[in-house]
DNA sequence: TATTGTTATACTCTATAACTATA
DNA sequence: TATAGTTATAGAGTATAACAATA
């Protein structure tokens, strides 16, 4: 199965022809390499990968239990609560129980914890983006597109 | 900064104005996302992560000692050689004395080995393929070009 | 009784340090 | 001496099972 059409479009037309086999291959290993490499940028951080992950989530979500937390990151409560325990011996996060349900924990992020947040997430956007300004207008748009196609196979 | 120009090309006539920083972002989650969502693929596996990307080393660059795995995969030589005699254990690569070199060990890859990579690869690439065969021909055609600007900044 | 969270315990993967065999 | 690999041991992160507190 061929997959161009005769003429390719103008936006990238030097990309050479791939069947669909050829480029879910293409396309799959390069979207794993270059996660993996944006990945290693957070080494430089002193949390965990699951610290940050977990940390990420109540910024995210804001303020929710442990059993939320520990859903939404598919592990087991035990297992999240001994990584929230590092985080809130950090300062990173807040525990608290709830007024309503006394069974229950409220998990927020401390302020520490929104400012490491926010200084990962500028590194790391830091370093693709000193990558993409070296590209032709031509290239971001390529990308730009292909962004919301990426949208699209992660939800389908 | 904008990013586009006045007249977007036919590629993707339907995409946002974003600028560079914006795209980076957008750009850099869409990738990650997607990227851990092809790597849940493997759970079906019954090899851990470490052990599925040694043996995926060890396919892609041949027969090789432990340091040279050791260093390919960034883990340390003990790290590595736990790993292995799960592999040898398993019978997916095969350890044996170098004749030029006795201190050295020469890791391959056996049948079984071999066939456990081509059929998860096959796996993963037809996760992703079964979407791109949704898409029109001009989304494949900024993924294709999509795969080679990733693979520039991945490398650059 | 059921639910929420925690503690006890074990297993896997990683590391550093120390050891063995070979060059 | 230096290098390649292995073994000993420890720390981090995960899990299941058992327990405590509350609804």
């Amino acid at each position: 199965m061929t997959l161009l059409p005769p003429t390719p479009p103008a936006a990238a037309p030097h990309t050479k022809r791939r069947t669909v086999a050829e480029l879910s291959h293409d396309f799959r290993l390069a979207n794993g390499r270059l996660a993996r490499r944006v990945r290693q940028e957070q080494a430089e951080n002193e949390l965990t990968g699951g610290q940050f992950s977990a940390l990420g989530a109540v910024f995210r979500l804001g303020p929710m239990t442990l059993s939320a937390l520990s859903e939404e990151e598919r592990v087991t409560p035990p297992s999240m609560n001994r990584t929230v325990n590092a985080l809130v011996q950090a300062g990173l996060v807040d525990r608290a129980g709830s007024a309503e349900d006394g069974r229950k924990v409220i998990l927020t992020v401390t302020p520490a914890g929104l400012a490491l947040v926010k200084e990962t997430r500028r590194r790391r956007d830091d370093w693709i983006a000193k990558r993409i300004l070296r590209l032709t207008p031509e290239q971001r748009q390529v990308l730009a597109a292909a962004t919301d196609i990426m949208k699209e196979l992660t939800d389908s």
